[in-house]
DNA sequence: CCGAGATCGTACCGATCGGTTCGATCTTGG
DNA sequence: CCAAGATCGAACCGATCGGTACGATCTCGG
């Protein structure tokens, strides 16, 4: 029981705390896949505290998007950040990581993919393509660092492996789908920096 | 109006007529953003005739993801046969005709991918599988015969960039997706064989 | 020319959907 | 100790869902 009666008092925390747990049931369900009802009684909460925090069913899930896509980027920017000043060494920590969500028995792909393919409303299209702008970032980034002639390209083309390497492992076959992102990643990086796979 | 009453008589014709016309209405709304009601309306064709043909919604998904997924298979084969016999030229087809592809202003990202994403039915997933199956055997079948050392793993990178450039074009930015995605792949290629773009 | 059967249009079914309302209960600040 | 307000649980709403039933209409093989 998430939200203990009406012990908290505090609005922010019953709203974080619906939050956190409405996250993994929407990503595991699908957005149309559990109605507010049952939504509610997993989640320990009456569908009035709900809809106060969220206004709509739609609001929660913008919100639980928006939540996961932060979150998401955040952890693939650290694990970059914690693999040195290589850049090897940095993409392949990028698909490390990948690999090991891949292996997660929850992983059901990306959630903000699933989320555009099913909901046809601008504002969860465009959570999506903001999520892909962060990822875009990050991977131009490591490219410009690599010296790249050309960051955005080679930046482009990555995010292309890692979303398909997430497509390909979520709907055929996760195993090494992480590690032949990864070497495909590699043989794209300036020959002239650093060493290869 | 693609069903003229009971002028038909051959039910075939019917089933034909409408899986040809509920295929892009599906597309374009999404499986469960259209009820069966309007969706007979738009067909023109009673609720009665459909479920004669097809027993369930399901059932009239399932045919038109197998049918869409033949069909799209085909049409990427075809590319490439008609590409002649360069492994280079085999490849630019395919991404090609992936750009022209998400190009069209219907584009919205791959059917099946939609599908799989939406739909947790079992036999959907299959479907979206056995899918990016054919696909893995088109590009493996272009690697082996280009010489690569590991004909498997080329083909599922080149799977990658596939459905990476789709997603990528679908949510984020479909302008040059498609050359992109070729130049990455063909940098892939064994330097041995062929010349580079 | 008649009977088989494919189709239509519409009404109908129970279930579920997202969302609202309300009285009761609980916690906390003043 | 009381008023404010957050929460609960359950009832309730109209709309829509997938699916069924039925009588009328049409076409075609025999």
């Amino acid at each position: 029981m998430p939200v203990p009666k009406g012990s908290t008092i505090d609005p922010s925390r019953t709203r974080a705390a619906i939050l956190e747990t409405a996250t993994p049931v929407l990503y595991e369900r699908g957005l149309d896949g559990i109605g507010v009802a049952e939504l509610c009684a997993r989640l320990g909460v009456s569908k009035e505290t709900l809809y106060r925090h969220f206004g709509t069913k739609d609001g929660l899930v913008q919100a639980v998007l928006e939540a996961r896509s932060e979150r998401v980027t955040r952890w693939l920017t650290e694990a970059v950040t914690a693999a040195g000043q290589d850049h090897a060494d940095q993409l392949t920590a990028v698909f490390d990581a990948l690999q090991r969500w891949y292996d997660d028995p929850v992983f059901r792909g990306c959630a903000m993919l699933n989320a555009a393919a099913q909901h046809h409303v601008e504002t969860v299209r465009a959570i999506t393509a903001r999520h892909l702008d962060g990822y875009l970032e990050l991977l131009t980034g490591i490219a410009r660092r690599a010296g790249a002639a050309d960051p955005q390209a080679l930046g482009r083309q990555w995010l292309m492996l890692v979303e398909g390497a997430t497509v390909v492992a979520a709907h055929h076959d996760a195993t090494g789908a992480g590690e032949h992102a990864r070497r495909a990643a590699l043989a794209l990086l300036p020959t002239t920096v650093g060493p290869q796979d």
